[in-house]
DNA sequence: ATGTGACTTATAGTCCGTT
DNA sequence: AAACGGACTATAAGTCACA
């Protein structure tokens, strides 16, 4: 999985999980919202500048950029049929 | 520690580590010589495409160059007077 | 609320050199 | 071998209108 990919998936990740849009986060950090969208789709190559930004609006460290997620969250794999998991 | 300088200074560590030329990385990645040498003095402001490929010249995650060095290894503090630690 | 295309401007990244 | 500079070129970054 190379960083840009790495990129598009976490920040999408980290910005879906806080429930804030696009608009929201762009504004937040001074960027334009057309960017961020690029980046969501791996269209943008981002700066480590930018990202530091970014991270900054969203409280994660900058690494968090590049984190490889659990095999398995990629696309959201089909539950293979069987025993019903636990509720953790 | 902001990214641009935890990228600086990973890469220089990475570098060195492998005892490999600016020049040498630079040809092998495909980049500039001048180039490398802004990045480990914080002058430059990589991308992640970037980061790519000298994470795959040196054989690791692009997350190494965002890893936050381990404190006391930023400055080579001057140890303080007292007891000499035991060797752990 | 997001994706996209067309466009401009700032800067990432190159290539030449000198210290 | 590395720092540093200047002049370049490619592209990241930012703006806008519209689907």
């Amino acid at each position: 999985m190379n960083g840009r990919t790495l990129v598009a998936w976490n920040l999408r990740r980290l910005r879906t999980e806080r429930g804030v849009s696009q608009e929201r986060l762009a504004a937040d950090a001074g960027v334009d919202r057309a960017y961020i969208s690029e980046l969501e789709r791996e269209r943008g190559n981002a700066s480590v500048d930018l990202l530091d930004r970014l991270a900054g609006v969203l409280s994660v460290q900058v690494s968090e950029f590049l984190r490889v997620p659990p095999t398995g969250s990629e696309k959201v794999k089909p539950l293979r049929a069987g025993r019903k998991p636990t509720t953790r």
